[in-house]
DNA sequence: CGCGGATTTGGAGTTACTCTAAGTCAAGCG
DNA sequence: CGCTTGACTTAGAGTAACTCCAAATCCGCG
């Protein structure tokens, strides 16, 4: 069991957040300590955490994650429709992390030819062959 | 030369965003027509719409942005700064590159799953494994 | 010359945080 | 036992980055 503070060092998620997804209802089943009511996350609300953050990754609408947890919620029955929600979900993360790698080359690229620069050594240009390779990559 | 909307077009960004960033001092070098004052964008800003998009990548806030972009302008007595923070910012984002293939990953178990359960096959259980690893990714 | 379509601007609205303030509770210590 | 410290709670204000809207302007075509 753990508190808000170590699910959010855990999960490399702010705290605030963490409360803030539970108020929106995306934590169905985080329950509260006697006391104080603190809120106590079991091994299984971390799963939620994660998938959570798997969906927000590309910028999917909280409600729309709502809309599937409460899918998951209510049972057997909607096991098409989450089927649905992740296999596009899953489609748009997988080009968003080609769009990801590209970028991150181009960021390397960039920090080469200014590490040549700084050495006086004159680095290549590195626009050039990157350019090529980004329309292409954008033209679908 | 390309208006907005083309640029939009192949650099899939929304024609609003780019006018934002414009308006936000992020484009210095994009002119504008005679008569209608419209946005005209050169092949060579087309490479200040993609630095930007690479360091927006990983939430990189406009402002700092903005400076990156500042710096820039004001010319070559500014490389050393330049290249500290395109190294750091390519360092962070080569970390979130990492995490992202880790969630796509999960996302594409959580498709399989789903696929066996519809097709009546039952198929293994996609959390032990796929927790271990985030643990340990989350560990560092 | 007038119309459609694209552009401009300023400003309002939205999402997802992000932070602040005020209060509650439990543990440790003299 | 009472006090302090620190982590938790809530409601609500503030912020960043879009996102959209309305009204005005401009360009090319019939």
């Amino acid at each position: 069991m753990y508190t808000v503070q170590q699910v959010s060092k855990m999960m490399n998620i702010s705290a605030h957040t963490l409360r803030y997804y539970d108020n929106e209802g995306l934590f169905p089943f985080v329950s509260r300590s006697a006391g104080s009511g603190a809120r106590v996350f079991s091994d299984d609300d971390l799963q939620w955490v994660y998938t959570v953050q798997c969906f927000r990754m590309t910028d999917m609408p909280l409600a729309d994650i709502k809309h599937y947890i409460d899918l998951c919620v209510k049972g057997d029955e909607t096991i098409a429709e989450r089927y649905e929600i992740i296999k596009k979900q899953s489609g748009i993360a997988s080009k968003e992390l080609d769009i990801m790698q590209e970028r991150v080359k181009m960021l390397e690229k960039k920090v080469d030819y200014y590490k040549a620069l700084l050495d006086g050594t004159e680095g290549e240009d590195y626009w050039n062959p990157i350019y090529l390779k980004l329309m292409r990559c954008l033209a679908d």
